[in-house]
DNA sequence: ATTATTCCCGCAAACGTTTGTGATATGCTT
DNA sequence: AAGCATATCACAAACGTTTGCGGGAATAAT
């Protein structure tokens, strides 16, 4: 068959108005029980699909979400979408991924696009250069709901989801403490991000209350290569003694296991490793990494009931936080 | 504002008709030179942008690609997505990324939302469960074009851009038997995947034709936990001999890389190890596991150019094949 | 028998754009 | 002066759907 379903052909089909099949299909009470019923067979037969396009023009709205991400091959951004992506199916709207290549044009000229397409919602994660808001405030000119999660501005009127950073660095600093009475070297990420600063603050605090912030030796990476370095030198100079390192990203995690290498250091009798992760890497290695885990998908999950919740129009703006959970591994 | 710039708004104000104005803001031959200024810059004011979904309806189709793979969370259809997703946007097209969940019902739902969006064009890799083409043969029957990439139907009447698996088994085996003369273990994924197949058939044609068929060990791991068993028992058969172990993926490697853990065995000096990768896990390891690299990235632009052959129209259905490379690596 | 109520259904406008066709005016040709 | 080509624009139909409104017929109430 070269011609698709529209209503009219079943209308001229059936000789009744376009209007009564149009309301046929969707049970509006206006219709008769039986004229429904031939309607509606007879669209199954042609297997009739409402054009998407008539639809959106007229009802002035899309039934897609945007997910824009400063890349997409990172798997705690996948966990994400793969949760929203469930969520938007099982509501009937499907899912328009935009990657901003970590570059504040890119990511803008994506807004255009969501803008120009009408999409339902927007959720972003922002690139790591992103300065000015101006192209998000658009957005709320023409009621695109927005929610920004894991990388989400300092601007108190936009609604946020988030990883619960300084519980997560909390977090990860009882464990190490609970296991092994140790010096700690912990190896954070860039220290400008707020990520780091917050999970180090956590991390800090709790070696403060523990009385062993003079055991605690800190240090930043900002790729693998860095935390290789970090890590042969701090065990060169304390003479391969035992020590529990933390790492606050999976990054961080294959310099630490690299430096471990190079040193022919064991986990977990020449050194423990705790780190922060989306929980794929850390189960690749042997032993397994043990991790506090910050979980995408739950993120993910979180941030659709906001962006339902938003939509229906009766909530304020706020921010909401995820906690996190530890999965043991033999590494610590 | 609250109102969205429309054609007819930059009309009223200007006092000229909708077509006009349409018809200035592309360059039209129909319209003086002198009008296309005054409505490009009231357009560029009121930062006018064409409304989608009046476009689509009119013009019958999108201006979005579907991409349609089995889970996004994998390297190789990220790196796929990357570069189709660059091309696509260059071109002035959006992506919408589906995913499958190894399920064929889902498949087909989501051809479904293809065909209801009107799509330009779908790449699918297919569901290893996928049965029957039948869905796909109607996507036809609506000239959406469509490319097959990676895991491709056996039906000849499809357009497929996949990995030279046989070639790339061949590349393997060379380089391995180069670098050391030595037994080899070679594991490989499910044994009823032709993927597997061809690679296999690749890998020992070579080692047949060098006459060393009799030092080969094949075996099969669906899992990383099986390559682990298959690792260890191998070596605790000949005494912790020297050996070439080949694995046929990322995941049958990390199962390696276990074993050899277990067994207290290092790279390279008590076994080397090559694998076949799409390029991320092979490097977080220390050594640096050597690896023949089936690019996704390279699959997804050639993958790009086909598409838009094919919706030139002036191509015939064939088969394209994409080359590997050899990435060394220190476990070699 | 008249009025009110309910049940079905069709008319027509609207969403914003593209495009074929026709209209007007101007300049040019003979 | 008549004919013709060219340049510039407006009209209107079409894409497929949704929805307010109104109308006719059947049923119920008075």
């Amino acid at each position: 068959m070269k011609t698709t379903a529209t209503l009219k052909k079943i209308s001229d089909h059936l000789n009744i108005s376009i209007s009564t099949v149009s309301r046929a299909l969707k049970d509006h009470p206006d219709v008769a029980p039986e004229t429904k019923r031939r309607v509606k067979e007879l669209a199954a037969m042609l297997d009739y699909e409402p054009n998407a396009f008539a639809v959106n023009l007229r009802k002035k709205h899309s039934n897609v979400f945007a997910v824009v991400v400063p890349e997409i091959s990172n798997y705690f951004y996948h966990s994400f979408i793969q949760a929203v992506e469930e969520d938007a199916r099982r509501m009937g709207y499907t899912l328009m991924i935009l990657q901003s290549m970590n570059d504040p044009d890119v990511e803008e000229q994506n807004l255009r696009l969501c803008r120009h397409n009408h999409v339902a919602g927007i959720f972003v994660a922002l690139t790591s250069r992103t300065a000015h808001m101006q192209p998000f405030k658009k957005l709320e000119t023409v009621d695109i709901p927005l929610v920004f999660f894991d990388k989400v501005p300092a601007d108190e009127t936009f609604n946020k989801v988030s990883i619960a950073d300084y519980d997560t660095g909390r977090q990860a600093a009882e464990l190490l403490l609970k296991h092994r009475k140790a010096p700690v070297l912990a190896i954070f990420g860039n220290a400008q991000l707020s990520i780091t600063q917050r999970r180090e603050k956590g991390f800090t605090d709790v070696c403060r209350e523990a009385g062993t912030l003079n055991k605690l030796t800190i240090c930043y990476a900002e790729h693998a290569d860095e935390a290789v370095r970090h890590t042969v030198q701090y065990f060169q100079i304390h003479g391969k003694a035992f020590a529990s390192v933390f790492s606050m990203s999976d990054e961080i995690m294959c310099g630490v296991l690299k430096g471990l290498n190079q040193l022919q250091m064991k986990l977990p009798d020449d050194a423990a490793l705790l780190t922060i992760s989306n929980g794929f890497l850390p189960t690749l290695f042997s032993p397994e990494i043990a991790f506090v885990k910050t979980s995408g998908y739950d993120l993910g999950k979180l941030s659709f009931s906001r962006m339902m919740e938003i939509m229906s129009g009766k909530t304020f703006v706020r921010e909401n936080f995820l906690a996190s959970t530890y999965i043991p591994g033999g590494s610590l």
